[in-house]
DNA sequence: GTGGTCTAGACCACC
DNA sequence: GTGGTCTAGACCACT
């Protein structure tokens, strides 16, 4: 797990999705002990508050649970993982083509697959 | 023409992207003579002096062209319009096929047409 | 508005609740302008950072939106107001009712009437 | 008997909770013998030292009693337990009312029975 | 002056 | 050692 930042947006939002990315992509399996705050900010070369911060998203989210005096682990309900990646995925579909739409892209194709098992899906546009 | 704002990023940058657009898309046309500071700010319900900036921008990367006595026009060099129009969808699909990347999408493919006489532009990616 | 804390709960929560009350009680109005972050530390006597933590879970809530330079503001949507007020409403009753049944209460008649003019609400609980 | 946590408070402490409600609701009944700590740990699926922390304040407030060479006993001091019960019953009643009172209800009346002979009491609040 | 971000560092409760 | 809280203080962008 490696972490990088740029300066356009905080670093704590950054690392949600870094996170969530790592969670979601299957990098930390679902139950898996995820490194202490204070060792996630040596990690992302970040302050504890930071992690803190982007970690408690994360937790709305759904992705992680915490255990109190245990630490941090990523949830077991593999649904609800598959259900966010799902969620973001189609977010980042819908946004991309609003960009072309409104760049005055005249035609769109787009096919996604997500693994390789599922089927594929396939997304179009056309300039009216 | 529209104005839209989040609160996530600057209003000017916003400003910049949505004005780009237009003129990018063809709903401002080259030449056409573009609406004054105070009209702009009426429209988009914003201070003129975030107007100001947003438009100095724009002409900083060459959309806009001021003349002194009779206002601002958008540029009529075409190719410009299209160079800044390139620039922005490849870093737009960059960033898209990256960001999937992350998720771990399987297999992505990808089909642009810009215009209804350009070529077809195709992008594909196969998980490693 | 005067704010009080206790030793029970991490002071950013208390201050949601009591921020959340004073809106939902009316006594800061659909509309309003709010201390600004440093006014309101210095009111509850609290470092910024604490307020602005809380500030955000109530805006999560939906009780007050932010705009950027201007300041943060209670939200004008009266219906939203409403609704979580009548949320932490049932939210309360209930677990008094959990809470008396786990006693062993024999029997809790309640009845709620929210303002003048609407008609009461009557819970009833007797002992299986 | 069952028992069930949260990450809100420290588990010793709804630990003390529960038990307490257990004994004061007479599903633990004065004089009976009380599992001992190891099963204790298994059933509420905690450490046995958290148990142990647990038992030793509900023995503080008096509810239980410690017999060095059987165990640990439900208390038969009823009074005892009568007077606990109510401390509880009325703590729980004044926040309620104070609670409500915060959240702007107009009128609150709240009549609770104890027991199946004892008479009921009641409380009303009318806002001013 | 507005909200927002980030750090450093201290302290707490729990196990 | 675990998460969580709080403060003080600096800095940033926007208007």
């Amino acid at each position: 797990m490696k972490f990088k930042f740029d300066n356009e947006f905080p670093i704590h939002q950054q690392l949600v999705d870094q996170i969530s990315n790592y969670i979601i992509s299957g990098v930390l399996k679902p139950g898996e002990k995820i490194p202490s705050v204070r060792e996630f900010a040596d990690l992302a070369e970040v302050n504890h508050n930071t992690i803190q911060k982007a970690l408690n998203k994360v937790e709305e989210i759904g992705l992680i649970i915490t255990n109190r005096t245990n630490g941090k682990f990523v949830t077991t309900e593999i649904e609800l993982i598959d259900k966010v990646r799902d969620q973001i995925l189609s977010e980042k579909i819908n946004v991309f083509i609003d960009d072309l739409k409104k760049i005055g892209v005249y035609q769109l194709q787009l096919i996604v697959k997500e693994t390789k098992e599922k089927e594929s899906e396939k997304y179009e546009f056309i300039r009216s």
